[in-house]
DNA sequence: CTTATTGTGATTAACTGAGTGAACGAAGGT
DNA sequence: ACCTTCGTTCACTCAGTTAATCACAATAAG
């Protein structure tokens, strides 16, 4: 068997290709039909609609608009053949096609108009963000860990948020005399990370209610938590729900003092996570 | 003005992204929301709502789905600010997610259990098949062009046909003893081709029926011609309708002798087009 | 307190896609 | 020559989704 990342459904492979196929833009139809298709050399629209739960007289359709994507053959013949191109033919070609589209837009955004706006001297104050998905929140981290003046605080809830584009960013803070603290939930994770930032002061956070064990029924995890230079805050939390793992991560992220957030880190401090001569009330 | 690939449709650049950004998976209202953000720092539901044709009160909707695939950050405030995210970094969040759907499905498709398959004995000798899309037309002629054993004749329509990759191909099977001969529409062409094929007998077609221009009507030109073993054929058109170019390639590719495609061969040698003692007719 | 603006929710209309069956033509058997 | 079967296309219904509009509650502004 396969180790699989992603999704751990635990559906029959056909089913999951399917599901993968109609999220890449295929229709129900088509998706099941070249699953069934790829599952032979070669078949009928009968084959097809045996293997398939497709309607037999719907396969032609189907297929019309697979062999459209150069996804299939067609042997003109009575009755006809048709055939899936192979796996590694199929992947590259929706890869290209998907490349090519963001890339296209990458074009097109780029050469937008920006509209003339209100200077709404906007409070910077005081704004709360509300983000969501990894890359959005880690690339965020990233933005605030490179704008550091003086502090970077980062507790890390989960492994799969340490990666060496964060550690790099950490470094690199560092190198600019920022004083960079990293914290872990447990000695295991917080070992992993001292070996990549051999520099960089790492602590293991006694802080019970950052663990999911406190609250048993709450799948909800504490997956980051940013400090920077006081004033910058970002924190942000994943579900462990469907196996999905780190997917639909949430997170805030807010800038000033008397912002809501700070709350947060006043209970972080309460509880003594931080040594107080690092961090203390202003 | 930024030269652009792809759909040369004459749009505005953000009708233009919209339309990407659909194909991409997003619903009208997230596309025109997220172009209409991207053209500001931030705004309100309605900043958005006035410079894309989202109706207000929808324009909230759209951007919490946006926020969900992280390419949007939300302030609740009141009014509420939105903030697209970078482009670089929408960008790369699309694509990140298309190909880890790929290489999912690619692992999928792997996995699944074959069929136990009728033992057709496919006629071999008769099959004809139809495909369509450069990617796998091109994929194709490698196949064909490995698999020769004595001759592969080659007739390119269009200079984007011919890529390093089927150089090498050619040149490969130069390499095993094959008889590779390589034809152009025109003398240019011709060059370009000799040029990276120093060691392969590169002619110029005389067949005007090959060049669109003998049909003026007709905007279907012939992008390639291939004969391998004087046994198996590949023939493929596109058309230069909407300025897509060389998309929607459309090809036929049959294997042995009577067969239709045959023909085409025929009267290729009766045009003159190939030498004689090169191609007879058995 | 009044009014304009902001946000939520419900409702309808338009569209798309899934599912089903009629109809047509071709192939083959009687 | 006729009928039957199979392959294929087409037209239609039904359901779910999305676009579009409105009514109303909540909030801020004057």
């Amino acid at each position: 068997m396969v180790v699989r990342l992603g999704p751990m459904k635990d559906l029959p492979d056909h089913k999951y290709a399917v599901e993968l196929l109609q999220q890449l833009g295929l229709k129900e139809y088509e998706a099941k039909s070249f699953v069934a298709l790829s599952r032979r050399q070669s078949g009928t629209a009968k084959d097809i609609s045996d293997t398939s739960e497709v309607p037999r007289t719907r396969v032609y359709d189907a297929v019309r608009t697979l062999e459209s994507k150069g996804l299939v053959e067609t042997q003109h013949s009575s009755p006809q053949m048709f055939r899936a191109i192979s796996i590694d033919e199929a992947a590259t070609t929706l890869e290209s096609e998907y490349v090519g589209r963001v890339s296209s837009l990458r074009d097109a955004l780029g050469a937008l108009d920006p509209i003339e706006e209100e200077e709404d001297t906007a409070d910077v104050t005081h704004e709360v963000w509300a983000l969501s998905g990894d890359t959005a929140i880690s690339s965020r981290v990233g933005q605030l860990i490179e704008g550091a003046d003086e502090e970077v605080i980062l507790v890390v809830g989960h492994e799969s948020v340490f990666d060496d584009e964060l550690a790099d960013e950490l470094l690199a803070a560092r190198d600019r005399d920022v004083v960079v603290v990293v914290g872990s939930l447990d000695e295991e994770m917080g070992d992993v990370i001292q070996d990549s930032l051999p520099e960089i002061e790492v602590f293991v956070s006694e802080l019970d209610w950052l663990d999911q064990s406190t609250l048993p029924d709450d799948e909800t995890q504490i997956s980051r938590l940013l400090l920077v230079d006081r004033e910058a805050i970002l924190v942000s939390s994943y579900r462990e729900t469907f196996g999905e793992g780190r997917e639909h991560e949430q997170g805030v992220f807010g800038r000033g003092f008397d912002n809501g957030l700070v709350t947060i880190v006043r209970r972080l401090m309460a509880t003594g996570l931080l040594t107080e001569d690092r961090l203390s009330t202003e």
